[in-house]
DNA sequence: GCCGTTTTCGGCCCGACTGTTTTCAGTCG
């Protein structure tokens, strides 16, 4: 770790791994603690660098799940570069313990175990290991746990183990359009992390009622999607699916579908806490149940079981185990933007650049999405690659949109622009350009790389432009591909409320704002929109949705998100200079 | 190691499934 920029995630691995060691040597509780606060940081909003630089040690503590101990050893991460409790670890057992359990079958005890009979240190040297059989020798292992560590690796490899939600979702919604159909089955749904709508998936997760369980399990094994099974229980199969995520079918009692679900749903944080609130309250909670005493509380769905444990409704995409089991004890969840709710679309390319669809054709995929309007943005020139649009060309585009809009009923098209913030913070196009348009959009496509303050300076510059309205893609980054920009978005945040410029939830694979930003801005009251970032018209549904969800995980309600209203609201909100 | 509508001490989530066992440990979610 060097001293200078020390990010939460390091602090957060560092934690992981010492819960991992500590697991492996069969520690008692502590484990849990390190993976708790962990987990704690890594829903931070801000770095723990800038909060001790505040506050000191006091702030560090107040993170839920960090006491004395954990608080102390953040302290010495930050102020020294180093921690001397976690390099003992490392010089008793120096192996890569965080990588060796991420391969699945593989824990922390197997990893362990590796190390102590193989001196098996990386993921490189336990696939060696197995090319040349030495797993299988290890007591307790055999072929059959050598061989789905070597599928575990090469997964691995392949996927990196996770998939953009994007990817996954379609897949998972036709395998349960199909399984649906099958006799006998009465519920069929995606549970896991793709129900909670994280941001990549690693597993897909379907969960069932059924009157004829082998005719589903028979059914669903030999679906083509599905490459090989894993396990096959009578309640339980786990399979590998052809995209190369593995993912469980479980099937269930009707009478307690709402346990199961909320179960099989997660996180397995947010189960932990409400168990630990079920025991609090003398009762026990498990997939198969809410027990008070030995009877049995029905509860057919996820709200009876929060009712009984005395907590507001809480939605999937809000249960990470943070702080939403305290705020529904206080009935202080909010009602979320609804899907379908939006009723224009900010961000929308055409074959004016980069896009692959006429104006024309674009507006009528919106309309046909239930949207009553939409922004025109194509690129301008500084972004070459895609044929940006000059002063001249965005003029001659506002007449096409002027005769498009004469023909449409219940619709209307904006003239609006993605225009290119410069390194300097000025923008793309003149003035004269630019106050033409309905909207002005502005975000950066060039410069990745400036230094953190520079990069802010030159954000805040554009915000500042008066005429100005909103920026996309805020961060800069893309879900598994590209790391966001250096960028202080504490004061990013600020500056848009101060200059009214709403802030994008863009809905592409960007995904960008990320939810810690969204609660961020729903703290000061800075305003938001969420768009698709269509390029073609089959994108307008997939990604609005996508940008609804995000925008649902980052706490924010109908009121909170700009174009669920009406156009002309929408404007005369964001006119207000 | 953390935490408090039982508590500043004494608790701490739960069950299915597999593989390698010969009664159970490890992983997963």
């Amino acid at each position: 770790m060097s001293r200078k920029t020390i990010t939460n995630k390091q602090i957060v691995d560092v934690l992981r791994e010492i819960a991992l060691y500590l697991r492996a040597q069969d520690v008692a509780f502590k484990p849990q603690a390190y993976e708790i606060a962990a987990e704690g940081i890594a829903g931070l909003e801000t770095e723990l660098s800038a909060l001790f630089a505040a506050c000191g040690k006091k702030c560090i503590d107040d993170i839920p799940g960090v006491g004395e101990s954990i608080a102390e050893k953040i302290e010495e991460i930050l102020t020294t570069g180093r921690l001397a409790y976690y390099q003992q670890l490392k010089k008793k057992f120096p192996f890569d313990m965080l990588a060796l359990s991420q391969i699945q079958e593989v824990g922390p005890k197997t990893a362990m175990k590796l190390f102590k009979t193989l001196h098996i240190k990386t993921v490189r040297d336990l696939e060696r290991a197995g090319a040349t059989h030495k797993i299988e020798q290890v007591p307790g292992l055999g072929h059959k746990s050598e061989q789905k560590i070597m599928r575990g690796i090469a997964f691995l490899k392949t996927a990196g183990g996770r998939r953009v939600i994007h990817d996954v979702l379609p897949y998972a919604q036709r395998l349960v359009h199909r399984l649906q159909k099958v006799e006998g089955v009465t519920h069929l749904d995606v549970a896991g992390s793709l129900r909670r709508r994280k941001e990549t998936i690693g597993d897909i997760d379907l969960i069932a009622t059924t009157t004829q369980p082998r005719k589903l399990i028979r059914t669903f094994t030999s679906l083509p999607e599905i490459t090989e099974v894993l396990e096959s229980g009578e309640t339980k199969i786990a399979v590998r699916y052809s995209n190369g995520l593995s993912g469980d079918l479980l099937i269930l009692e009707p009478e307690h579908y709402g346990t199961a679900l909320l179960h099989f749903t997660g996180s397995r944080e947010h189960n932990i806490l409400l168990r630990e609130l079920a025991i609090k309250k003398k009762m026990k909670l498990s997939e198969h149940g809410l027990f008070r005493k030995q009877t049995r509380v029905t509860c057919r769905t996820e709200e009876a079981v929060y009712q009984a444990l005395g907590l507001q409704f809480i939605p999937p995409e809000l249960r990470t185990g943070r702080d939403e089991i305290e705020l529904a004890q206080r009935k202080k969840i909010p009602e979320l933007i609804r899907f379908g709710s939006l009723k224009g679309d900010l961000q929308v390319q055409t074959s004016w650049t980069d896009g692959s669809a006429s104006i024309e054709e674009m507006a009528r995929a919106a309309k046909a999405c239930g949207l009553s309007y939409m922004g025109v943005t194509d690129h301008t020139k500084a972004l070459a690659m895609t044929g940006g649009l000059d002063e001249k060309a965005l003029r001659r585009q506002g007449k096409e949109i002027d005769r498009l809009n004469k023909r449409q009923r219940g619709f209307r098209i904006l003239k609006s622009t993605e225009c290119d913030i410069l390194r300097d913070g000025t923008l793309d196009l003149h003035d004269d350009a630019l106050s033409t348009l309905d909207l002005v959009c502005v975000s950066v496509h060039s410069h990745f790389t400036l230094p953190k303050r520079e990069m802010t300076e030159r954000i805040i510059r554009a915000l500042k432009h008066p005429l100005v309205n909103i920026f996309f893609h805020p961060t800069g980054r893309v879900v598994g591909r590209r790391e966001p920009y250096q960028v202080d978005m504490d004061r990013v945040i600020r500056a848009a409320k101060q200059f009214n410029v709403a802030l994008e939830i863009n809905g592409s694979e960007r995904l960008d704002l990320h939810e810690h930003y969204i609660r961020a801005c729903l703290n000061i009251g800075t305003k938001l929109v969420v768009n698709s970032d269509a390029h073609n018209p089959s994108h307008f549904a997939e990604h609005l949705d996508h940008g609804v969800a995000q925008a649902r995980k980052g706490w924010a309600t109908q009121a909170d998100i700009l174009n669920t209203k009406p156009l002309k609201q929408f404007l005369a909100a964001l006119r207000k200079k």
